[in-house]
DNA sequence: ATTTTTATGTGCAAAAATTCACAAAACCCA
DNA sequence: TGGGTTTTGTGAATTTTTGCACATAAAAAT
């Protein structure tokens, strides 16, 4: 390469979904892979793979494809998956449970290590998944001390601008929020939002619209 | 407008978007709203808020602004959530279960009717959402006398797409997907994915580049 | 050794999406 | 009534993203 391209989003957003089926390759032996097979795995096209991978390097030979364990270990270093990351909670009502009792974020590497909840019935106990629930007094506090990197926000929406603004005066500089608003945040800040409505919304237009 | 244009696919995702500040301002009483006051709230261009209208007619007056009240029901209209729409869930794990519970899909007018889970310790059992859990032999019959129209898979992904197979040979056609893989499905059926830790692992290269 | 096959990497064109920039329309106020 | 202000609606320019098409390289076959 040698030339600084800037990456296109959607790329980055491909590499991890290229990553799920060559774990299931990676676990069930198959060395190869073709750019095709991931393509079709994945809902894209051969030449988007091939593309996106070329923006971080060679990591093919021609006539032959990938080597599924090669490009699997270029993709986690890419993408920072390759290390594990320390994560929190804000909010331990449903959703919240749900996330910290599934076992996969450990799998890949994302580490619950605290859970805070405002509801004073809650914070103090022990939650199944092992953590005790700590009121959000002390999210600045063990933030710092646990070293925490990520914050998950899972309390009512309209709790959930404060709480991102307490995690962020924290020092957290990346928030995962399944809220369903608009987190404002610093540019110094990255923000993902999960909202499954949202995807319902979608998925009724085109319902309606093709019927 | 009169011309028929092809509606990108971004913009449909925006329009669900705008309607939650949409509903908030409605709620508190705001008469009137701006492309700009609502391009803010949702962090896009205001450009796009009124071009993304416009794809529809025009719903707005000049020099003043959208009418609150008849911007949301336009929206709405448009998404087809104007109407209330009946669900079911496959796997009513931890996930499955914070979905069921959580009242604001009933709110906006999404209703399971229907929840079904493989384990027979389960099946047969009344859930605290009020449902009864079906065993999934009877997701054929049930879509069909309860008039399912979409169907929520949040079982472990080796068992989603034989979930989703059986859905569609029941009839649905949409599927809101929570399991980490790519559901094969036929052009008729519309199939939205929704993955947390392909959420997470965009954050993680975002937050892993910045610093 | 040469040809055929296969699948990558990439320049370039096409398509899609976004943003600019401004005319058009409505309102306000004197 | 008319000039000033505001904010929409939209054509055109720009930017971003995608996908074709083929040169390139490696391996397999002959
Ligand atoms: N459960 C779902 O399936 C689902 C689906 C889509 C979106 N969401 C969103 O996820 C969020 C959580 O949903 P849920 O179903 O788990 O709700 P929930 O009511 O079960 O849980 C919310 C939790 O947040 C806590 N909380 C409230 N204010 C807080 C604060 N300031 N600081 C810390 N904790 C606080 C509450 O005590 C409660 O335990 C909501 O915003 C909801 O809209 C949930
Ligand atoms: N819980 C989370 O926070 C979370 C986050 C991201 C993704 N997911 C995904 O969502 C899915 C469910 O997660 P979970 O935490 O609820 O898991 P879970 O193990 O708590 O629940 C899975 C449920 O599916 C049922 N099931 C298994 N096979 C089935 C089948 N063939 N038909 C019907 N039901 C079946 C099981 O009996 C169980 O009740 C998984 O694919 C998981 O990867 C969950």
């Amino acid at each position: 390469m040698g030339k600084v391209t800037k990456i296109p989003r959607p790329t980055i957003e491909r590499l991890a979904l290229y990553s799920r089926p060559l774990e299931a390759f990676q676990e069930s032996g198959t060395p190869i892979i073709s750019s095709e097979k991931i393509a079709d795995l994945c809902g894209v096209n051969p030449a988007q793979v091939r593309k996106d991978l070329a923006y971080f390097g060679e990591f093919g030979v021609r006539g032959v494809g990938y080597d599924v364990k090669d490009l699997l270990r270029e993709i986690k270093r890419i993408l920072a998956t390759d290390r594990t990351w320390r994560l929190c909670i804000v909010g331990m009502g449903n959703l919240g449970s749900a996330l910290a009792l599934n076992e996969n974020f450990r799998k890949r590497g994302y580490h619950f290590v605290a859970a805070f909840d405002s509801d004073p019935a809650k914070a103090g106990m022990k939650h199944p998944c092992g953590l005790k629930i700590e009121p959000i007094g002390k999210i600045r506090d063990l933030v710092k001390t646990l070293k925490i990197e990520i914050g998950v926000i899972t309390t009512p929406p309209g709790k959930a601008q404060r709480v991102a603004d307490l995690l962020m005066d924290a020092g957290i500089r990346a928030i995962l929020n399944f809220a369903p608003i608009q987190i404002r945040a610093p540019e110094c800040c990255v923000v993902e939002n999960v909202d499954f409505t949202l995807k319902l919304e979608n998925l009724v237009y085109h319902l309606h619209k093709s019927s």
